[in-house]
DNA sequence: GTTGTAACTTTACCGTTGTCAAACAACATT
DNA sequence: AATGTTGTTTGACAACGGTAAAGTTACAAC
């Protein structure tokens, strides 16, 4: 049995319920008292170890955002399974998504912390999309940009705006079931758009291209 | 010169105010006196005029949530279309995309208000693309809710998530030059997912249909 | 003008919430 | 055992935000 009074591991337990309590109901929704509770300690003890509800929250935030190997932005061997793929990642991290939903929403037009950071990872997943193009195997003619965009709606907003999803769907967004279709139907969608990207990128020039590296 | 007092001039102007400060700070984050201030009215009035937070919040909903013009669920006459014209559509209200925002971030699992005749409304958007398929100008072989819910993430993801939007592509969300850009891009996309549909859809049959009907 | 009504303001209040400070209890060191 | 340190609880508080009720002003009807 592990010791009565451990600082580690009460500052962990604060920050799991804290995490809950913040991607539950945001930054001014989230009560210290709460999250205590959902801890089973005294919310003046939670102010003690960490220095406040807005230090609490950067802790949190910080837990969250750190990269992981769940930050892994290797693309995936096909290039249809680009948003398949993605979805499927992006499902495995449910906090993080609702994290990235209230940043959403309260964030109008402010930078959001560690926007440095986050856009230097981005543009990683976008220098292999843009690879990919040169090698041909991804239409040449989408911006690399939008094309990413467009792969991060695809995995991102089914599971964000639930009340959508169930709406149309029938299913709510965290469903298993509703995954494994979604997740099929990205499949589908990805084969359609670039399974024939060889011949589609190369009509122009009557004659494909001897196959090589990237010009 | 309008008259100093009139009850339903304070009240729109209220609910106009109302608008903003929750499209932007949230239900939880809105700040009543802020309303007045901007409305230029003690905070007292707010609550004489709507009943409290709660039912003000509700009356605003109703307004932005009202079935308008605007929400015309028709579906643009080529199907290639269909992203970059629910996109257009989208861009026009940005009020009620952050309203969705919100919504999403805090409605966990909960029903949300109106959700039967929200449901209704996309229901019958789905029986459009349905009747697409049914007439072979949309692939069989994609589920048309999950192929409704795609077209709602690329035609909202971009500008409900500006922090990505910002961090992927440099632009804002809501910016003229990048709604540009994007309506283009879903215009490519649609094109190359949708043209080649009646080849595709019956690719199962080695002889291609007699083509009949727009083609 | 008088009076009534409704728009608006002022004063006051109360519950909630985050925070601080002091008291307390467990553990380590000596 | 004495003592210092640190995790934890308790008590208290000040600020803030929403709300209620009373007071005041404009406008209309008579």
């Amino acid at each position: 049995m592990g010791k009565t009074r451990d600082s580690d591991r009460t500052r962990k337990r604060i920050l799991e319920c804290a995490v809950k309590e913040f991607s539950e109901r945001g930054f001014d929704g989230a009560r210290i008292s709460e999250i205590a509770r959902r801890a089973r300690l005294s919310k003046q003890l939670i102010h003690h170890h960490f220095r406040g509800k807005e230090a609490l929250f950067q802790a949190v935030h910080d837990l969250k955002f750190r990269p992981t190997t769940l930050w892994n932005e290797t693309l995936p061997p096909d290039p249809a399974d680009l948003f398949a793929e993605r979805f499927r990642k992006r499902a495995k991290d449910l906090d993080y998504l609702r994290f990235l939903t209230w940043e959403a929403a309260s964030a109008r037009n402010r930078k959001v912390p560690g926007e440095a950071a986050r856009g230097e990872r981005l543009a990683q997943y976008g220098a292999g999309l843009r690879l990919l193009q040169a090698e041909g195997r991804l239409p040449r003619d989408l911006d690399s940009r939008l094309l990413q965009l467009a792969i991060l709606a695809l995995a991102t907003y089914p599971m964000a705006f639930t009340q959508i999803t169930r709406m149309v769907t029938g299913h709510a967004g965290p469903d298993r079931r509703f995954q494994r279709e979604w997740h099929e139907f990205l499949r589908k969608l990805g084969k359609k758009l670039f399974d024939g990207t060889t011949r589609t990128i190369e009509s122009r020039s009557s004659a494909p291209r001897a196959s090589r590296g990237p010009g």
